[in-house]
DNA sequence: TTTGCGTCAATTGTCGACAATCGGAGTCGT
DNA sequence: ACGACTCCGATTGTCGACAATTGACGCAAA
């Protein structure tokens, strides 16, 4: 995992990680209300610390705070989803596109690499479909860091990243795509050897449109049932 | 002003408001530390909902804490504005793309109408350059509106908003770029009018770039004294 | 003089209790 | 029977005090 900090400093830090973690997963179901007692006790710690910890969710648009009425996980519904892809496609093409023109040989090579591993990983389908998506995460994270853009890096790592992970636990399994998907990333991977920005560029907005169409139809299909 | 609630709810939104004015406009430096028990006293209020404000600031990338150590505000330094810079193309320039696709007819016209009146004001030259500065928030704000993305609205409304004003307020009257921005404006317009969000894309990226570049050698001329 | 250590004030982190507000159950009137 | 009103429990918002950590100042030794 990228952004992982399991235990350390503040209580409120902590209760952030554990809250964060316990609604991407889906063990807090979205929409359920969050009981700052009852959370503060099982967490073993006072109201303060878990109020600051919701706060800090509600800035990473996990939770949704309503004053004087609670705190509740927010509802992830297809809406949100597809605004979510949107902005993902605008900022991850434009990382791509700077990354281009920013990382070095070597990094370009390790990405590399990482395809190579991920290709052995679906051919031995020993990793699975769980793994295959966290290698995704970091595929992209690893492009995204290649911007050197640090406020791209924190929007897409500690925000959108746990946002996104949500929505995979939502539309688990659809792994029939993890192959032409590996081959859009070969793709990527060339066109920043060639330091061709605008190309990675456009050719990662397509990746992340075809995902989300993907997991669109996913949608539309279970809810047809 | 567009997201402003000057006194509402919650006493801990209230620090927040309060304390975003007062790092937008400078009133707290850039990398001032922020003491708790002082602010909370001068704000007539306890430490547990300043603390919570800071939370929530910290989210909004105005200030940054460190465990143990406090808070600070963020100091907006040449690089961390070209970052924002490259996020904001990105994210306007969707916005602008589906805008073009999702705003009504009565809408663009709106939009048209709003930038005679910017046009009036640049000519009797009352207003200054605040008001039109202003005013371009206005414009842009409309268009991320119009593209009926609750995220990019809450990002590019809330969180970049601020930062975007800072931006304005260290490197004030560059006025002489009103013209051409106006110019660029009407073409986003008419593009937008034309239903065509390919072009209404790149013209507002453009547009984002040269405010940079504008921007950019305002700072080195300023460095170079 | 400089370096290292120990002490101490200041600031942050945390907790428990109190006040304010909201939602719902129950009741009363029509 | 239905609607509105009232009261009460539960939950959130707020405060003040206490504990823990940090950074700095001063002192002593090399």
């Amino acid at each position: 995992m990228l952004p992982n900090t399991p235990q350390q400093g503040t209580l409120a830090d902590i209760a952030s990680h554990r809250l964060a973690h316990s609604i991407v997963t889906g063990e807090l179901a979205q929409g359920q209300k969050l009981n700052e007692a009852e959370l503060a006790e099982r967490y073993g710690m006072g109201r303060g610390p878990l109020r600051e910890a919701l706060r800090h969710l509600e800035g990473m648009r996990l939770v949704k705070r309503i004053p004087n009425a609670g705190a509740r996980v927010v509802v992830l519904d297809y809406q949100t989803m597809s605004d979510l892809y949107a902005v993902r496609e605008a900022l991850e093409g434009m990382a791509c596109r700077i990354a281009a023109a920013r990382m070095t040989d070597e990094e370009i090579n390790q990405l590399s690499l990482l395809l190579d591993s991920h290709a052995m990983q679906i051919e031995q389908q020993g990793g699975g479909v769980y793994s295959q998506s966290e290698g995704d995460l970091d595929f992209h994270f690893q492009i995204v860091r290649g911007s050197r853009n640090k406020m791209l890096m924190d929007m897409l790592g500690s925000e959108q990243y746990q946002l996104q992970r949500m929505c995979r636990y939502r539309t688990s399994r659809n792994a029939q795509r993890t192959r032409p998907a590996l081959q859009q990333h070969r793709q990527i991977v060339e066109a920043l050897a060639q330091r061709d920005g605008e190309l990675a560029e456009m050719l990662m907005r397509r990746h992340i449109q075809g995902a989300w169409r993907s997991i669109s139809e996913t949608i539309a299909r279970e809810e047809q049932t």
